[in-house]
DNA sequence: TTTATATTTAACTAAATGGTTGAATATAAA
DNA sequence: TTTATATTCAACCATTTAGTTAAATATAAA
C-alpha cells in the first residue's frame, strides 16, 4: 500500500521549508502573480525560481495557467489546509495535556490552603 | 540582520517534511518516550533514529532529559504552533478570497432572475 | 520576418540529507 | 569488577537539493 496522504504531507513540508518558497506563497496570496514577477524580489536567476515553482507545483500548493508567453500562478488552498490540519490535530493533544497539567495546579493551589 | 525566525521555520518544517520523524511526533503527543521506544516501531537502527530525533531537536519540537542511561524525549508546543501560525495567516487570505468569489456568484444569482 | 520577452530545460556543482556500520561513552545490573 | 543496556559519534555512501550558466522553446511586437 503506497500512502499518498504522507507522501503529499512530506512534499508540502518540504515546499514549506524555505524562506525563498514561503515569500513566494505570500506573494501569490495576496493575487496571482506571473512567473517574472515572483522573481523580481530575489536575487536569483529564473531558472531558479523556476524550479522553486516545480516544487511548489509538486506539493499542490500552487497551480498554473498559460496565457501566451506568460504563465500565472496561483495558489491551491487544498494542500495548505491539509498541513494545517496535521499540525492542529497534534497541538489538539499538547493543548489537552496542558489543560490537564492546569487542573492539577489548580488542584494543589485549593490544598495549600 | 539574521532573522532567527526564518531559519526557525525552516528548521521546522522541514523536520516535517519527513514520515518517519512525523511519526515519532505522533508517539511524543501521546506520551513522553525513550529513544528506544521511539525507534521500536521502525525498521532502522538507532543511529538513524537518533539523528532524526537531533533534527526535531534542533527545530525545537523536541525536549531531551537524561535520566540515568535513557533520555526522555517530549514535544514542544511552541515550535508547532509557530508553524500553524504561519499557516493559518495565509489560510485567511484564500478564505478571504473565497469569500469575496462566493458573493460575486451570489450577485450573480440574483441577476440571473 | 526579425527581434525581444517569458519561461523552461539541460548539464553541471557544492552542500545537505537520510541512511548504514562499527566504535565510543556512560550508566546500571550481576 | 565485569557485563549488559541505552545512546551517541564518526566515517562513509548514494541521493537530493539549491543554485548556477547556456541553450532551447514559444509567443508577442516591430
Amino acid at each position: 500500500m503506497v500512502n499518498h496522504y504522507e507522501d503529499n504531507l512530506n512534499d508540502i513540508f518540504h515546499a514549506l521549508a524555505d524562506s525563498t518558497r514561503r515569500e513566494m506563497v505570500q506573494m501569490m496570496a495576496e493575487r496571482e502573480r506571473t512567473v517574472s514577477e515572483l522573481a523580481e524580489p530575489f536575487d536569483m536567476s529564473l531558472a531558479g525560481i523556476s524550479k522553486h515553482l516545480k516544487v511548489l507545483e509538486r506539493a499542490n500548493l500552487v497551480e498554473r495557467s498559460i496565457n501566451g508567453r506568460t504563465h500565472i500562478c496561483r495558489l491551491n488552498t487544498e494542500s495548505l489546509s491539509q498541513a494545517t490540519k496535521w499540525l492542529q490535530f497534534y497541538e489538539r493533544f499538547w493543548n489537552n495535556r496542558f489543560d490537564l497539567l492546569e487542573s492539577e495546579l489548580m488542584k494543589a493551589k485549593k490544598n495549600e490552603n
